[in-house]
RNA sequence: GGCCCCGUGGUCUAGUGGUUAAGACGCUGCCCUCACAUGGCAGAGAUCCCAGGUUCGAAUCCUGGCGGGGCCACCA
C-alpha cells in the first residue's frame, strides 16, 4: 500500500523532511572516496553570510539557486563540495561590541577587547543557518569542523592560520612591502581603507570665498574652498592657462589669510567654471591635489594625523577633528574679515562604504600588497573565466582597469587575523611567524630567538591586524584544503564555481582572483556566477530606514520554502538585472506545487506498471514532448539557467500534462490499460528528477511514495526510448478546438458529440479523442468540423 | 567624461528575423465534472519606447533619439 499522498502541501512536511536532510547528513562529503574513486568534483566558494545579522532575501534566493546547482551535479555524479562558511571577521563585531558594553578598545585594551568582541559572537542566534536548513539547503554539513565541506568560521583559528601561511608565501616572493603613502582613511571606521572600499555619493557641501594678497601687487585675490581647514598646508595657487582674468598673476605669489607665501601659476586643473577661477592647492583634500602635489614636485604638509586629528603643524587647530577644525578656521577668517561669501553646493565625495563617513587623505605607514604590477595578466585571468551571465565579465575588467596602487592590507583594528610579524628592536629587520600555529604577536613569541642580522633577543610586535578582505579572499582556498589536504587540493583546485553579488566583484572576486594568482599563477575559479539584487515590487532598494525589507522567514511562513524557489527562477534571471519582490507571486506558486500533489494522487490511485508496457501511440506523443524537456533542461542546467526551464516546466505541468495528457487518457487508466498507466509513472518520475533541483523536497516527498525510492540518490534522467508517430501539439489543438466549441454551444464538456472531421491521426489517437470527447463517428479530412 | 545593460498588455516576465506576440499576477463571467475550488473553463486588455535604415519580411539586425538603471573616473 502507497504511503498516502497529502492533499495539500504544508510547512510541516518541508519541515520534517529538510530537518532529516540536516541530521543524517545525505549530502556529506567524503574526502576518501573522492581519493580513492578518482570521482570529478564540482566545487562551490559559498559566500560566507555575516553571523549576526539574520539572512536577507536575497540570500535567500541566491543560496536556493547555488543549491540548485550543487544538486543537479550531484544527479550528474559528481561529488558535490558544497560547504557552509559563516563570516565572524571585521568591523561590525567591533562596532557591536563597543555599542554593546560601552567601551572602547583604548580604554580597556586590545586583549579584553577581543574577548567582548567574542562574547558578541558567542551570543549571536545563528538565525541564519536556520533559515538556510529550513529552505533545505544541501550543505555538506551543518556541524562545524576542520575537515573538508564542514561548516566553518573565518575567525577560526585553522582559517586565520592559513591567511598567514598565504602571508609568508607572499613575503617570500617579495610581494609585501611596508610603504608610507597617502591612504584613503575612514574617520569613523579609524582606520585605513583600500581603494575598493571608497564609494562616491552626492553630497551637500559648503564653498567659502577667502580672501588671499598678491604680494608683489598687493591687490586682493578671492580663492573658493570647501577644505579651509587645509589652509594652513596650501602651497600653490592656481588658475587655468585660458583665464584671461588671471594671465598677469602668472608667477606672482600669493598671501594666505594665515601669511603663509605660495607660488601662482596656470594649470589645467583649475577650471574657468568653478568658483573664482581660482584654486588653492592644499595637502590633501582630494585625490587630484596628490596628483597635483606629486607632478609639481611639491613638498606636502600633513596636517592631519593617523588618527584624523590636526597635528601640531596645524597651530591653533591641533587636536581637534577635521569636522571641528573646518568650523574653528571659518569662524577665525570671518573675524579677520577673509571671509566674502559662504555658498551651498552639492558634489560627489569619497565616502567610506560602511559607514559613510567621508574620506580623509593622510600618510600612514601600511603594509602593501602588489597588485598594480598585474594588471595585465589579472585582465587575460578575468578573460579565461566563464562568466554567468556574460556581461558581468565587464564589472571585473573596468575594475582592474582603474586599478592605480596597490593593495594596503594592514589595519589598525582589533578583531581580525593578526600579522605574523615582529620587529628586531634595535635594527628594525622584520621577523616573520612560521606555519607552525596561528601567531598573534602581542601575546606569542616569535619562532626565533635572535635577529638573524643583528643577534638581538628583543622585539617589537607588530599590532596591526589584516584587510577583512586579505582573509575573505583565500576563501576558495581553504574550502579546497590549501596546504591542508595537498592530495586532494591537487585534484580539486581550481574551484568551480564563484556565485557571489555584483556588489563586491571589485573586492571579494577581484581580491581572490590576485591572491590566487600571486600564489598558484592560475586562475582561482572555472565558472563565476554573478548575481543582481532583490528589489521591493516598486523596484526599490530594500533598506531598513525605508521599511520596506522583507524578510525570508516570513516568507518561508507563509507559502513555504517550496514556493519561494520556485518563485525565484521562474519570475525572472537575477544574472541579468534586479528582481521585484512581489508576494503575490510568491503565493501562486503554491499552486503549482499543489498541482503537483494532486497529479501525484492521481497517479497514485493506479497501480504501479512498468515502461516495458508502453505501446500506445498516444501515450509515446506525450513521452516525446517531455524527451525533449529533458534535453532542454540538461543543457540550461549545466550553464545555471534555472530560469528558462522553471517556466518549460510548469508549462508542461499544466497544460501537457495535467489539462490534455490525463483529460485525454482517463477512460484508459481507469479501466486499467497498461499502457497508459505504464506512461503516467514514466512521466513523473522524469518531470520530478527535473524539477527535484528546484524543488528538491516536493519532488522527494512525492518520489518517495510514488517509487518507494529515494530521490537524493537518482541520477538526471535520461530521455525515454520511444518514438511516436504523431505530435503531441497537434493533439493538443484538437482538445482545444473541441472543449471551446462545447463551450460555445453551451454544452457540457461530457455531452456527445454525433461526429468530428479530424486530420488524418493514428488510430489510437483517434481512440483517445473520440473517448475523451464523447464523439460517436469521426471522419478524416483537412479541415476540423464538429457536429 | 569613459564603458555597459534595459525599455513587450494595468503589473512582472518569455520570445531575438516569418508566431493568430506566450505565460503569471490582477480584472470580468461561468462551472464544486469521481487528481486538484490553493481547482477548471472562457473573456477583456499590447501602435512589442520613438524615428529612420537593412530585408521579400523586424518586437527581433543597424543608426540616431527619448526614457530608466549600473559600473568606473572625478572639480577645488
Amino acid at each position: 500500500m502507497t504511503e498516502e499522498i497529502a492533499k495539500r502541501w504544508s510547512n510541516e512536511i518541508e519541515e520534517q523532511i529538510t530537518q532529516k536532510w540536516v541530521e543524517e547528513e545525505p549530502f556529506k562529503f567524503n574526502v576518501d572516496d573522492v581519493i580513492k574513486n578518482n570521482k570529478k568534483v564540482y566545487s562551490i566558494d559559498t559566500p560566507p553570510p555575516y553571523v549576526d545579522a539574520p539572512i536577507h532575501i536575497g540570500q535567500a534566493v541566491t543560496y536556493s539557486m547555488m543549491d540548485m546547482f550543487a544538486r543537479y551535479k550531484r544527479m550528474k555524479g559528481f561529488a558535490v563540495l558544497f560547504p557552509l562558511g559563516l563570516d565572524r571577521n571585521g568591523l561590525p563585531i567591533e562596532m557591536a561590541a563597543q555599542k554593546k558594553f560601552n567601551i572602547t578598545p583604548e580604554q580597556v585594551g586590545r586583549e579584553k577587547f577581543l574577548e567582548y568582541c567574542r562574547q558578541i559572537l558567542e551570543e549571536s542566534s545563528n538565525e541564519s543557518i536556520k533559515t538556510f536548513m529550513r529552505l533545505g539547503i544541501s550543505f555538506n554539513s551543518y556541524k562545524f569542523g576542520e575537515n573538508i565541506g564542514q561548516a566553518y568560521m573565518t575567525d577560526s583559528n585553522d582559517y586565520r592560520l592559513l591567511t598567514q601561511k598565504t602571508f609568508y608565501e607572499m613575503w617570500k616572493k617579495g610581494l609585501i612591502y611596508e610603504g608610507n603613502y597617502i591612504s584613503n582613511y575612514c574617520p569613523g571606521c579609524k582606520t585605513t581603507l583600500a581603494d575598493s572600499e571608497v564609494v562616491y555619493e552626492e553630497r551637500t557641501k559648503k564653498l567659502w570665498y577667502v580672501k588671499f594678497k598678491v604680494k608683489e601687487t598687493d591687490e586682493t585675490i578671492i580663492i573658493a574652498t570647501t577644505r579651509p581647514e587645509l589652509l594652513g598646508s596650501c602651497k600653490a595657487v592656481i588658475f587655468n592657462p585660458d583665464d584671461d582674468r588671471y594671465k598677469h598673476l602668472q608667477d606672482k605669489t600669493a598671501i594666505t589669510p594665515l601669511g603663509d607665501e605660495v607660488k601662482i601659476f596656470a594649470s589645467n586643473y583649475a577650471s574657468m567654471e568653478f568658483g573664482t577661477g581660482l584654486v588653492m592647492m592644499c595637502s590633501f583634500g582630494d585625490l587630484t591635489d596628490i596628483r597635483f602635489f606629486r607632478e609639481h614636485k611639491l613638498e606636502p604638509v600633513i596636517l592631519i594625523d593617523e588618527n584624523g586629528l590636526m597635528n601640531e603643524k596645524a597651530g591653533m587647530l591641533k587636536g581637534l577633528t577635521v569636522e571641528e577644525a573646518r568650523k574653528k578656521i571659518v569662524e577665525w577668517l570671518k573675524q579677520n574679515d577673509a571671509i566674502t561669501k559662504e555658498e551651498t553646493i552639492t558634489a560627489r565625495v569619497p565616502v567610506c562604504e560602511r559607514s559613510k563617513h567621508q574620506i580623509e587623505f593622510i600618510q600612514v605607514p601600511e603594509l602593501y600588497l602588489k597588485q598594480e604590477a598585474f594588471k595585465q595578466e589579472l585582465m587575460e585571468i578575468a578573460k579565461q573565466i566563464n562568466f554567468y551571465d556574460e556581461a558581468s565579465r565587464q564589472m571585473l575588467l573596468n575594475w582592474i582597469e582603474s586599478i592605480n596602487q596597490d593593495w594596503p592590507i594592514s589595519r589598525k583594528r582589533y578583531y581580525a587575523t593578526a600579522i605574523p610579524l615582529w620587529y628586531c628592536e634595535k635594527c628594525g629587520n622584520p621577523i616573520i611567524g612560521d606555519e607552525q600555529k596561528y601567531y598573534e604577536p602581542w601575546k606569542d613569541k616569535p619562532p626565533v630567538q635572535q635577529c638573524p642580522k643583528c643577534k638581538h633577543t628583543k622585539f617589537k610586535p607588530e599590532t596591526r591586524v589584516f584587510d577583512t578582505w586579505f582573509d575573505s579572499s583565500i576563501s576558495c582556498l581553504y574550502i579546497l584544503g590549501y596546504k591542508k589536504h595537498d592530495d586532494f587540493f591537487k585534484i580539486a583546485f581550481p574551484c568551480t564555481l564563484r556565485p557571489q553579488g555584483k556588489d563586491i566583484v571589485r573586492t571579494w572576486l577581484y581580491y581572490t582572483l590576485l591572491r590566487v594568482y600571486l600564489l598558484l599563477g592560475k586562475a582561482a575559479f572555472k565558472d563565476v556566477w554573478i548575481n543582481f539584487h532583490i528589489v521591493d515590487a516598486k523596484g526599490k532598494k530594500m533598506s531598513k530606514s525605508m521599511g520596506n525589507v522583507i524578510d525570508p522567514k516570513q516568507l518561508i511562513e507563509k507559502y513555504g520554502s517550496e514556493a519561494l524557489r520556485l518563485w525565484c527562477v521562474v519570475e525572472a534571471n537575477i544574472t541579468k538585472q534586479d528582481m521585484k519582490c512581489k508576494e503575490e507571486k510568491i503565493k501562486a506558486e503554491t499552486k503549482t506545487i499543489t498541482k503537483l500533489l494532486n497529479i501525484a494522487r492521481y497517479i497514485a490511485q493506479f497501480d504501479y506498471v512498468d515502461e516495458s508496457h508502453i505501446s500506445n501511440q498516444t501515450d509515446k506523443s506525450f513521452l516525446e514532448k517531455l524527451n525533449e524537456l529533458i534535453d532542454l533542461c540538461d543543457k540550461c542546467y549545466d550553464t545555471y539557467d534555472f530560469h528558462n526551464p522553471a517556466i518549460k516546466l510548469k508549462h508542461f505541468l499544466w497544460e501537457v500534462f495535467a489539462s490534455h495528457y490525463i483529460e485525454l487518457t482517463k477512460a484508459r487508466a481507469y479501466s486499467n490499460d497498461k499502457s497508459a498507466v505504464a506512461t503516467l509513472y514514466a512521466a513523473m518520475k522524469r518531470l520530478l528528477l527535473l524539477l527535484y533541483p528546484i524543488i528538491p523536497i516536493a519532488a522527494s516527498y512525492i518520489y518517495e511514495r510514488l517509487f518507494k525510492a529515494d530521490i537524493l540518490h537518482e541520477n538526471f534522467p535520461a530521455k525515454i526510448n520511444i518514438k511516436a508517430e504523431v505530435d503531441f501539439s497537434k493533439i493538443q489543438e484538437i482538445n482545444s478546438i473541441i472543449w471551446k466549441y462545447k463551450k460555445e454551444k453551451g454544452l457540457s464538456l461530457k455531452a456527445e458529440l454525433a461526429s468530428a472531421v479530424l486530420p488524418e491521426l493514428h488510430k489510437d489517437v483517434i481512440e483517445d479523442l473520440k473517448r475523451a470527447h464523447n464523439i460517436k463517428q469521426v471522419f478524416s479530412g483537412d479541415n476540423i468540423k464538429i457536429e
